[in-house]
DNA sequence: ACCGTGTGGTAG
DNA sequence: ATCGCTACCACACGGT
């Protein structure tokens, strides 16, 4: 016992003292009465907070009472009631109104997650780090006020801390990242705990999350001035950013129960709406949804008949125990009553309902009857559940309440299904896996086959089975589909900067990690999208363009990635000002320290590497409005046919990059001075790769490729005139032609050639240019400029004539041009090309 | 038969 | 105003 203990009981004896003094040590000796109870039961206590007198203001997750017991157990004083200056050394607070910041602006305040760690790692941490007043400190209020309200500027992605303060207030970001970091606490947690086994398989699995945890925690730290009635029972309640066309990220139940979903906008759920009844939007609370998330996840750690406490995410977990650690189903049942009770008391209002079965796929369903605030068992194989349960519990799901089924899927199933409504119905229908699998794949059919019978597909169960190799990272990526707004190249290139340093320093550091493999994703808009789409700042509707490139030996340098994003930027057809979404994916991760890639390290491997740096373009199915894409099946669900590509690889030649120079070079003096700041940019870029590591790496590579490429058969080079070229996965070049005329003729009467084909039609003539066959280039130019003196006297001022005559001028004809010294199969073609 | 690339889909 | 991320599986298709 504490001298603090001691003392408190002295002073009590002499028993004359004011009320609030008595009270104060009424309590602290219930405190040690709680304290020699739990010791008697045999639990563990500490003095690790000896000396120490805490205080908790306000509403807190881990709440007041949790942190009541923390610290007594922990041999430190809790203090009720601040009666007087001075009389705590700590006060823990998640947030502090700023009359309080001022009363407390001598105490150490801090935020509950210092106690949490002080216990976690057994000693006192420094408080300084969780200090919720310090930033204030720093900076005098008046600055702060100032600055915060100027900070109200709209977004600019050309911000260095653009990306950073997206990324703070994206709760999909959040999402993702608290669920990687659960995913490596797991792995840390449980690195030597033995694997389940197929053979035992008799496990109990619940499934467990919070309902609408979101909105629950953003209801909790409300600002109570502002919402002094608000009933989260009774009034629908929705957290999100903005008030038209925001996400909801979250909604209570009295809001789903008016049909308000999450995801949906704010404005489409103010829709919904009956008269009189008015919507409130509550603001994120990221912080205090970690914080919940951490006692979430420390409650269900300490419970000792889970076996494996697996993340799903923030708010969500599945708990694996043997079926014979409980005795039956009463006392399975009062585990989940006692958890749900924990778990509401120490987030100080969190509801979690937990589902309950012996698959996943079951306890993921049992989880959605238990909701909201319940607890559901569901008995696959009894046979005291009887049939109508059974046809009860099936028939009141939606076909996309089965795991994996979404969208996409579940339109594949009406359209073959009509008249199923619930899974029930699909069970009925459905008897065989063949006619499932025909219609949603191998795997999927697979999957839902079983679902349907209550049983995990083997992918879902290795979550069971294997779950540190699944939670192991395998790629690591950056998508941003917001705030995209660039003027040019210089401000793109900058932002490149800005993604390959969060990549690499944050990302590939974090995880120690090289990559190898390099894939660029761009947004760009639709042409006939608005410029300005419905959603403020948002990417509207897009066409994606992706390539990636094989860096040939793995790097975390942040110089060659860089460059090589910004290499890759360029060669995707997507003018800066109609970017509207970038996404960057590291997709072969090597580990450093691993001895087998130790020459890595110095680059030796190189040589031997076969890599090297392809971009293979691809149409996109979504090219609807294409002729060349139209004859896409009409069937949709036969829509995962891939039915026409263009499988046109294009090898990145140093010859042909060369030349793409000269030809840079060659406009650069025509140029107006404004364009020319920025190509003169782009030529410093593009010397910049020819110059990296990196390049000069990719060119002794090919260097000795080439080597060996010569020496074997003139007919195996893929320059060879033997190879064939295809275009819309066609090779016969008067075939192609009659397709070309036909797109062509087409869309000179309308807008001109839709963009996608456009960027596989000038990659297909790049190719034919590098295999030295220019003259088909020249049988295609020529047909195109027949067609249009043909269609010039109807058509001449389409937008599509203009379109087409400037693609022959400035692209067709100087493609031609550039080429015409290498001629080879065709004789004597060196003439002038004009039209 | 197996591998690599690009696309689609899903989850929370 | 508004913060439309990100890991990972499956598939189609082409290359070897």
């Amino acid at each position: 016992m504490s001298n603090k203990d001691n003392k408190v009981t002295e002073e009590n004896s002499t028993g004359r003292y004011s009320y609030f003094y008595n009270k104060k040590i009424k309590q602290a000796e219930q405190d040690i009465k709680f304290r020699k109870q739990y010791e008697t039961i045999g639990k563990q206590t500490s003095q690790l907070l000896k000396g120490l007198t805490i205080y908790v203001n306000g509403h807190t997750i881990p709440g007041r009472l949790q942190i009541h017991d923390m610290v007594v157990l922990n041999g430190g004083n809790f203090l009720h009631h601040l009666s007087s200056k001075g009389s705590a050394t700590h006060i823990i607070a998640s947030s502090l109104p700023p009359k309080k910041r001022l009363e407390f602006k001598n105490y150490k305040v801090i935020n509950p997650q210092w106690l949490v760690d002080c216990i976690k790692q057994q000693k006192i941490v420094p408080w300084q780090e969780y200090s919720i007043i310090k930033s204030d400190i720093e900076q005098p209020s008046i600055l702060k006020i100032s600055s915060s309200s100027a900070n109200k500027t709209p977004p600019n992605c050309n911000d260095p801390n653009f990306l950073i303060d997206y990324f703070k207030h994206s709760r999909l970001h959040h999402l993702s990242e608290w669920k990687a970091s659960l995913r490596q606490k797991f792995i840390e947690l449980y690195q030597d705990i033995p694997l389940l086994t197929h053979s035992n398989s008799s496990y109990t699995i619940l499934h467990i999350d919070f309902d609408c945890f979101f909105a629950t925690v953003a209801y909790l730290f409300r600002d109570k001035k502002k919402f002094p009635t608000l009933d989260f029972d009774k009034d629908p309640i929705v957290v999100c950013h903005g008030v038209k066309n925001s996400d909801i990220a979250s909604c209570n139940y009295a809001a789903r129960k008016l049909g308000i979903k999450n995801g949906m906008w704010v404005g489409t759920a103010e829709k919904m709406l009956p008269n009189g009844i008015k919507l409130t939007t509550l603001p994120y609370e990221f912080e205090n949804i970690d914080n919940g998330s951490k006692a979430f996840y420390t409650i269900l750690q300490s419970i000792e008949q889970f076996y494996y406490v697996l993340p799903v995410s923030i708010d969500e977990a599945i708990c694996v125990m043997s079926k014979n650690a409980m005795e039956n189903k009463q006392t399975l049942l009062q585990l989940c009553n006692a958890v749900r009770q924990r778990i509401k008391h120490e987030t100080s209002g969190c509801i979690v309902s937990i589902g309950v079965s012996d698959s996943l796929v079951l306890a993921r369903l049992a989880l959605k009857m238990a909701k909201p605030n319940g607890v559901f068992m569901f008995d696959n194989d009894n046979e005291s559940q009887d049939l109508n349960d059974m046809n009860q519990f099936w028939g009141s799901f939606k076909l996309d309440d089965l795991p994996g089924v979404g969208r996409s899927t579940l339109k594949k199933l009406r359209y073959k299904y009509p008249k199923v409504k619930t899974l029930q119905d699909l069970r009925q229908t459905c008897q065989d896996i063949i006619s499932l699998q025909s219609i949603l794949g191998n795997k999927l059919g697979e999957k839902v086959y079983l679902a349907l019978r209550g049983e995990d597909d083997e992918e879902s169960a290795r979550i069971i089975y294997d779950p540190i190799n699944m939670f192991q990272r395998k790629s690591i990526s950056i998508d941003i589909n917001w705030g995209i707004r660039f003027k040019d190249m210089v401000e793109i290139d900058k932002f490149l900067d800005i993604c390959s340093d969060y990549l690499v320093n944050k990302k590939l550091a974090e995880y120690n990690k090289l990559t190898s493999s390099i894939t660029l994703k761009l947004m760009k808009r639709c042409v006939d999208a608005p410029v300005d789409p419905p959603k403020y700042m948002g990417m509207g509707r897009c066409d994606p363009f992706t390539t990636s490139s094989r860096l040939g030996v793995p790097t975390n340098d942040g110089g060659i990635i860089a460059t090589e994003l910004k290499h890759m930027f360029r060669t995707l057809p997507v003018p800066p000002v109609e970017l509207r979404g970038i996404s960057i994916q590291f997709n072969k991760l090597v580990d450093p320290d691993d001895p087998k890639n130790s020459n890595v390290k110095k680059g030796l491997s190189l040589l031997f590497q076969k890599d090297q740096v392809t971009t293979t373009p691809s149409p996109s199915s979504r090219s609807i409005e294409s002729p060349l894409h139209n004859v896409e099946s009409n069937d949709p669900h036969r829509k995962y046919k891939r039915l026409k590509r263009s499988p046109v690889k294009e090898r990145e030649d140093q010859l042909e990059s060369n030349q793409r120079n000269a030809f840079q070079q060659q406009f650069f003096q025509e140029l107006p001075t404004q364009i020319r700041k920025d190509v003169q940019h782009d030529l410093k870029i593009t010397r910049k790769v020819n110059d990296s590591k990196l390049k000069r790496m990719k060119e002794e590579l090919q260097r000795r490729e080439n080597a060996i490429r010569n020496m074997n058969s003139h007919f195996m080079n893929s320059d060879s005139i033997f190879v064939p070229i295809k275009f819309q996965n066609e090779t016969n070049f008067e075939k192609i032609c009659s397709m070309v005329n036909d797109w062509v003729r087409e869309t000179i009467k309308e807008k001109g050639p839709h963009e996608r084909d456009l960027h596989f039609f000038k990659k297909y003539l790049n190719k034919l240019c590098d295999s030295d066959r220019v003259h088909f280039v020249l049988r295609l130019a020529d047909m195109i400029s027949v067609t249009l003196n043909l269609m010039a006297h109807k058509y001449g001022n389409a937008e599509g004539f203009t379109e087409w005559e400037i693609i022959l001028i400035k692209f067709i004809i100087p493609l031609m041009n550039r080429n015409r010294h290498t001629f080879r199969t065709e004789r004597k073609l060196d003439i002038e090309y004009d039209i």
